[in-house]
DNA sequence: TAGCCTCTATGACCACGGTCATACAAAAGC
DNA sequence: GCTTTTGTATGACCGTGGTCATAGAGGCTA
């Protein structure tokens, strides 16, 4: 199943890049609003870019965080594994999004992995380097906070909805968060909506049927396009994010 | 259902208290070690104390979140409650440990509400005068950083046992986990444990049978006795946390 | 002592969805 | 070209656990 190449601290390729379009990432990047460009050319001489070739892992879980990512392009997804293999996406991160915002203030092994899901270019930071830079800019704790406020609702929302909400609902508004975050056209298969939901493929693809006779969703291989999304407003209060 | 009884910025009765008690709470809070005497004293002088009955709520949901909590006596649920009525608990806070360590920074109403379990006293101190201690004391930002690594961790965990656990086993990882916070007489009902395992108080009253069936738990009224902790090891790897 | 509420206990029912099976089409590899 | 892999599709089965029901025991107040 694992389809990483390298040793364990050194995945990807490296790839060439300019200060420029590194700060030019930064500088637009989920959480570092509020800095100043001064501040963000620091944080693109630390930075360098790895390639990473579809199905390749960015990082895996139980092994200790030594870098701050951040994805340059591409799409990566964020997903904790139980013991029995069992997998659940919580997170797909695109240009300008972090994959790891906890992580580098401990250092210590998470339980969590990430796959790139295209050809995709990864940001690294050292550890180190990220901390030491949050520290001098005390305005991106402040960002980070709100992100961390977020996910940990959003996690909430989850179980909540495992427990209480049937299959279809947690497919809704799956698709409904895609929605907002991709546009109408999804490019997932029914496997990696399954591990979104919480669900099995076949579960998934029952009640995409039961979606497409509904005139709501129309669906080819390894895309979903939503024809009415009127048809699956949200009627939850508590925000999911992907 | 709702028992507080003010309005909603003043909950609680005021409570004397003298600064050194206040500074003793902080001085081995959850979070705030490595901190000088000097700064806990200013911390200890930011805050007032304030009383709470069993089954008053510290805070509810969607109100937006002017203070930071840490409870200084008694039990505190901190839960995250559904359109429908679902309650999931996810802490169980006592002496020393903070209700809300993300809200304070953004200052936006969340999803979650904390009520006393019983007669408890909370500390509060208002989240403007919190940040800016933070923000001298950045060490807190690491400790902070490191609570909420594992809050989410938790979080994480708990959506993969509501989808692929079965109820038995939720339960018997709740038992390990407030074994190892409280000891093994665990003074706690049915409908609380149920809260905590995500089920329902049925579900919860035949497993609770079958374990003391297997004499692995004694019970009685509002408590639970684990007999055989060894039994109940746990396999999963994934943290819980209550 | 009565009355009420909470907590515990257990039976009956059944639906949701996981598991296993087979089948086929489309893409990918050689 | 052929084979293999991946993704989609659907049927059959059935176990877990939620829901609704009833009942009794312990604790509290008047």
């Amino acid at each position: 199943m694992r389809t990483s190449s390298s040793t364990a601290d050194t995945k990807g390729e490296p790839l060439e890049s300019t200060l420029e379009a590194r700060a030019e990432l930064f500088q637009d990047a989920m959480g570092f609003s509020g800095i100043a460009d001064r501040e963000i050319k620091k944080l693109a001489a630390m930075a360098t870019l790895r390639r990473f070739a579809k199905g390749q892992m960015v990082f895996e879980q139980d092994q200790p965080c030594d870098y701050f990512h951040l994805v340059a392009s591409g799409l990566v997804k964020v997903y904790i594994c139980s013991a029995s293999g069992f997998r659940m996406t919580y997170l797909l991160a695109r240009r300008g999004e972090p994959l790891n915002l906890v992580g580098p203030f401990t250092g210590d092994p998470r339980f969590l992995c990430a796959e790139a899901m295209q050809a995709t270019d990864v940001a690294h930071i050292s550890r180190h380097d990220f901390v030491r830079f949050v520290a001098d800019n005390p305005i991106l704790f402040s960002n980070i906070m709100a992100i961390l406020s977020k996910a940990v609702d959003s996690a909430n929302s989850r179980i909540i909805d495992m427990v209480e909400k049937r299959v279809e609902e947690r497919l809704l508004r799956v698709l409904l968060t895609l929605l907002d975050k991709f546009g109408a056209e999804i490019r997932l298969t029914s496997a990696e909506l399954a591990e979104l939901a919480g669900t099995t493929v076949e579960t998934t693809l029952r009640t995409m049927a039961r979606l497409r006779n509904l005139g709501i969703i129309e669906s080819e291989r390894g895309q979903i396009t939503i024809i009415r999304p009127a048809s699956l407003k949200n009627p939850e209060r508590l925000p999911l994010w992907v």
